[in-house]
DNA sequence: TCATGTTTTATGTATATACATAATAGCATG
DNA sequence: CATGCTATTATGTATATACATAAAACATGA
C-alpha cells in the first residue's frame, strides 16, 4: 500500500481526508485504529492522535474510546461565522464606517426582553438605537437593551459617538451567549432607518449574552436588504 | 499567586479563561509564554500549549511564533451553525418529517447559475425543487442544480422519495464548499409551496458546493416564515 | 540610512513513554 | 437468565526531550 507518507499531523490529515472523500472509508465505517494508523503512517500514536482529534473537532470523525472512530454519518457541514464588530465588518470591505446613534432611554423593557434577559419586568434597562452606515449607506440597525443591574457603567455612556455594540465587546466580559438568524419584514420604523420599503425582507440576527449567570444584552441587528453573511465550509 | 491548580489541560484553559474574564489580561495584551506560564501552574509546556491552541482555535487568543500571545481584541464570537440533512433537523425537533418533489428537468441553467458552477451556459445541467415539510407543514424548498458532468449518475435517481439533499450527501462527496445566509421576499411560486403570503420575508440559505476543482451543485433553501436558526457561543 | 544577514526567542511539532478513562465484551454468580 | 464484576481495548492526556520554524531584534556593511 502506499505506506510512508508525512511524519506530520497535518500530512496524516491529509490523507485520511483523503480517503475520506474517495470513499475508501464511508461514511459511518469504523477506521482502523490510532496504533495500527500510526505504524502505517510510520509515525508516533500521538501524531495521527493529533489528526484525528483536528478532523473530529471539525465534525468529519466521531470517536469514542474503547469503540473507535468512524467517519460521520451524514458529514455535518458546520458552518462558522465571524461575528465581529459592525465597524470593523464595514473596514473590512473597504467601506467608509458611519454612526448614528437614534434612540437612548432608560425604560421598564416588553416582557420577552426582561424575560430573556431574567429580570424583573419592572426593571428599568438602558435601550439603545443605532444605525451603522457604510459609505453613508444604512447598513445595519442595531436595537439593544442593556442589564443595567449587572453593568451599570453603562448608563454613564452616551453612545453617541461609540457604538454601544463596540464599547460593551471592549469593557464588558461575557462567557457564553445565544445566536439566532432569521428573517423579517421591515416594519415603519425599520424602513424609515434603513431608508427601505417597508415589510422588506431583512436580515436579524439576535444575540443575548451572559456572564456567568448574569445577563449582559439582548440585541437585534437588523441588516439593509441584500446583505448576506457568507463562509466557507 | 495562585499556584498549583490543574495539571490538565482544561484546568489550565479554565483559569486563563478566567482570567480573561475576570480583565486581568485584557483584550490586546500580551500574556506570559508557554515556559512561564508551565512554571507557574507546574506542569509541562505540552499542556499549556494544548490548553492555549485550543483558546487560539476558538478565537479567543491570537498566537504568532516569537511574537507570543495576546488576548484577541476585540474578541470575535465564532457562530457554528450544523448544516445537516434537512430530514434529520426536522426529526431532531420532534416533528414528522415529510418530503415532496415539486419540479426535476434537465436544462440549461440560468447565467449565474452555470457561472457559479464554473459550467457552459448551454450546458444541461439537472434542475431539482422539493418541499420538505415538517409535521405536513410547508417548512423548506429546495431549489437545487446539480452539476451532471461531475456527478452523471444524479440523472439516474428520480428524486421522489429521497430528497436530493440527502442523496447527494450520502453518495457525492464534497471537499468544500460556500455558504451564504440572507433574507429574501417570497416570489409567488415561493409563496404557492410554502403556503405564505407573497413577498414574506424568508430566511435563504445559499451554498455552493466542490469536490476539488469541480463543482458539484448549487442550491437554495428557503425556510418557511419565523424560521429560526440558532447557535451558541 | 538602508538593506542585508545573523541571532534570539516563542510557538509549533514529533517522539517515546506512561498512565487515565470510558465503554465494550466476556465471565461468573446468584 | 439476569445481573453485576472484571478484563480488555481504544481513545484521552501528561511528561521530558528534541528539533523546526517564523518573526522580531540586532548587528553589519555599503
Amino acid at each position: 500500500m502506499n505506506v510512508q507518507a508525512a511524519q506530520t499531523w497535518q500530512g496524516v490529515q491529509e490523507e485520511v481526508l483523503r480517503r475520506i472523500h474517495a470513499r475508501e472509508w464511508k461514511p459511518g465505517d469504523l477506521i482502523p485504529n490510532e496504533a495500527d494508523l500510526a505504524k502505517e503512517f510510520g509515525c508516533a500514536r500521538t501524531t495521527v492522535n493529533r489528526a484525528l482529534r483536528s478532523l473530529a473537532d471539525g465534525g468529519l470523525l466521531e470517536r469514542r474510546r474503547k469503540a473507535g472512530t468512524r467517519v460521520a454519518a451524514p458529514p455535518v457541514a458546520k458552518a462558522t461565522l465571524n461575528i465581529a464588530v459592525i465597524r470593523h465588518e464595514v473596514e473590512d470591505r473597504g467601506a467608509r464606517y458611519g454612526y448614528q446613534l437614534a434612540l437612548r432611554e432608560v425604560r421598564a423593557a416588553p416582557t420577552h426582553i426582561s424575560a430573556a434577559l431574567g429580570v424583573g419586568v419592572q426593571e428599568r434597562l438602558l435601550h439603545v438605537m443605532a444605525l451603522h452606515l457604510s459609505n453613508d449607506a444604512p447598513y445595519a440597525l442595531e436595537d439593544r437593551w442593556i442589564n443595567t443591574l449587572h453593568v451599570p457603567g453603562a448608563l454613564g455612556q452616551d453612545f453617541r459617538s461609540v457604538s454601544a455594540n463596540e464599547w460593551l465587546l471592549q469593557n464588558v466580559p461575557y462567557t457564553r451567549g445565544e445566536i439566532a438568524f432569521a428573517a423579517k419584514p421591515a416594519t415603519a420604523e425599520n424602513a424609515k432607518h434603513l431608508n427601505c420599503p417597508e415589510n422588506s425582507a431583512l436580515l436579524a440576527v439576535n444575540r443575548l449574552t451572559w456572564d456567568h449567570d448574569q445577563s449582559v444584552t439582548a440585541v437585534q441587528v437588523l441588516f439593509a436588504p441584500g446583505h448576506q453573511m457568507r463562509t466557507r465550509i
